[in-house]
RNA sequence: GGCGGGUUGGCGGAGAGGUUACGCAGCGGAUUGCAAAUCCGUGAAGACCGGUUCGAUUCCGGUACCCGCCUCCA
């Protein structure tokens, strides 16, 4: 069996993998919270552990595997878009605004993933689910000293812990030495982190021991961590801007809260992404939505091939050029594997996602197996990294050709034909050209017969379209 | 200020203490009505300063620059 080895954050080395129990290996992801459309920073985690989850799975067996990711839906910014829509005068309760909003959240989130051919977790539990839970540790935790309740809060007391801060490399003194956080008058420590806060009448609350309120950002992972995978676990991943405070203060909770077990044993951590060089934000323009970019056309393939390009222990740059390249590539190497009926995937690529998620080193193999003409490798390697697979591209690209659509641009392609057979290269040129702004290219292959392709089908709508290719039509004199 | 990470050829981007990464672009050639695509060939690197070593881009130390987190923006 291949040996998995990991970058563990946990001790900053790379490890062999070793699962507590290879008949169910478990990993859990913190996922997004649902209050919007998933930028393209978003997906980079999603990437990342979905090669991760299909390495597992090959390894493991598919029925051996447990991905959890969870979706965050107590949040203060999706309170606000409820108060907004109650505002507006809908006549629903806040709670059912907030489950509209973070229903429609979800949706979005799932198309725009299985577009880029994540598979889905194994669960996906919603914070919202787990209040119960999350309470029940809570009080478990200043039921042993670790926490304690004031003025309806209940606070986590970093100093009961002594291993804070070994994730990140920090200690609580330095912390507070460097802290810009303001400091609320009823913590013992400033480091101390909320694990329960009350709601007022305007936000979303739960009945508790300490009142009516809302869960602290951390405590869900810990409390559904637990309930899904148990006290301890193999895999915890997620993007590196949490590993803190976020992963700390799961760490202390579930630690404290069940000291018999290890919680994760390997941290796993990605690098964040930046567009054109810039880190992606809303100051400075650069931001952007994935389905932003499926709607500019770019397949969700495009996308992914372009994450796996990078290392995930490396900052990404998303950059057009990069898109281009990626698309070029994915364009030849499906030409090569139309048809091929999958086996098992190159040992070589294997052993590259097994040392730490090489996946450049992985498409470099691809681009070997691809140029020495092995399609049923390049198909079948590829497939372990989610790429080439018929689900992707060709659905994206399809789904937006109608009949009428292929039946005229057939219709033109013959056109082209002949006018190139009777050498009348002008109308033909012309006719190639306009049919590539209309996204179809006009190729001529070896043997000399003519053929085309979509190169780019959704640069255009429908309506658009249409309108062209009747007056290409006319022009030609096909009057149907 | 505290903590962590990075710096590879024109661009992107890996591995390995000593042997070609790979891809894109470029250049040369094949093919071609033009173009695209495709195919063949090819030059080019390791921020800076020291150290270890027979030998370092690869290990160690320092410098410079860049980035992230510490502010519930992944």
């Amino acid at each position: 069996m291949v040996t998995i080895r990991l970058t563990n954050s946990k001790t900053r080395k790379k490890e062999d993998f070793v699962p507590l129990d290879p008949a169910n290996v478990r990993m859990y992801v913190c996922g997004p919270t649902v209050y919007d459309r998933a930028h393209l920073g978003n997906a980079r985690p999603v990437m990342v552990f979905d090669v991760l989850y299909r390495l597992l799975r090959h390894v493991y067996g598919a029925d051996h595997v447990t991905y959890v990711r969870n979706f965050t839906d107590v949040d203060d910014k999706i309170n606000a878009e409820a108060q907004r829509r109650k505002a507006a005068g809908r006549a629903e309760s806040l709670e059912a605004l907030i489950r509209e909003r973070t229903e429609e959240t979800i949706a979005w989130y799932h198309a725009d993933m299985d577009a880029l051919g994540a598979l889905r977790p194994d669960h996906e539990p919603r914070a919202t689910e787990y209040i119960g839970p999350m309470v029940a540790m809570t009080e478990g935790l200043i039921g042993s000293g670790h926490a304690y309740a004031v003025e309806g809060h209940v606070l986590f007391r970093v100093r009961s812990y002594a291993a804070y801060g070994a994730l990140s490399g920090r200690s609580v003194d330095d912390m507070i030495a460097g802290a810009r956080v303001e400091v609320a008058p009823f913590k013992e420590d400033p480091m101390d982190f909320v694990l329960w806060k009350p709601s007022s009448e305007e936000e979303p609350g739960w009945e508790s021991p300490w009142g009516r309120g809302r869960p602290g950002w951390h405590i869900e992972c810990s409390a559904m961590s637990l309930e899904l995978l148990g006290e301890s676990f193999d895999i915890h991943g997620g993007g590196l801007d949490l590993q803190f405070p976020h992963h700390e203060n799961e760490i202390a909770q579930s630690a404290c809260a069940h000291p018999h077990g290890t919680f994760a044993r390997y941290w796993l951590h990605n690098e964040m992404l930046q567009v054109e060089g810039k880190k992606m934000s809303k100051s400075l323009g650069n931001f952007f939505t994935v389905r932003d970019l499926l709607d500019q056309g770019v397949p969700g393939e495009v996308i992914r091939f372009v994450f796996l390009m990078t290392h995930y222990r490396k900052p990404m740059d998303w950059t057009a050029e990069k898109a281009a390249e990626a698309k070029a590539t994915l364009r030849k190497w499906r030409k090569l594997v139309t048809g091929v009926k999958l086996g098992q995937p190159s040992r070589e690529v294997v052993e590259c996602l097994a040392d730490d998620l090489n996946t450049a080193g992985a498409i470099a193999v691809l681009h070997r197996l691809a140029s020495s003409g092995d399609a049923v490798a390049l198909a079948s390697s590829a497939s372990l990294l989610g790429l080439l697979g018929n689900d992707l591209s060709r659905r994206q690209s399809e789904d937006n050709q109608s009949e009428v659509f292929r039946g005229a641009v057939n219709r033109l392609a013959r056109a082209w034909i002949e006018h190139r057979r009777t050498k009348d290269w002008a109308r033909a040129d012309r006719l190639r050209d306009e049919l590539s702004l209309l996204g179809v290219r006009l190729v001529v292959d070896k043997t000399n017969h003519s053929s085309w392709a979509f190169e780019n089908p959704d640069i255009l709508t429908e309506d658009e379209r249409r309108e062209k290719l009747s007056a290409l039509l006319r022009l030609e004199g096909d009057e149907e």
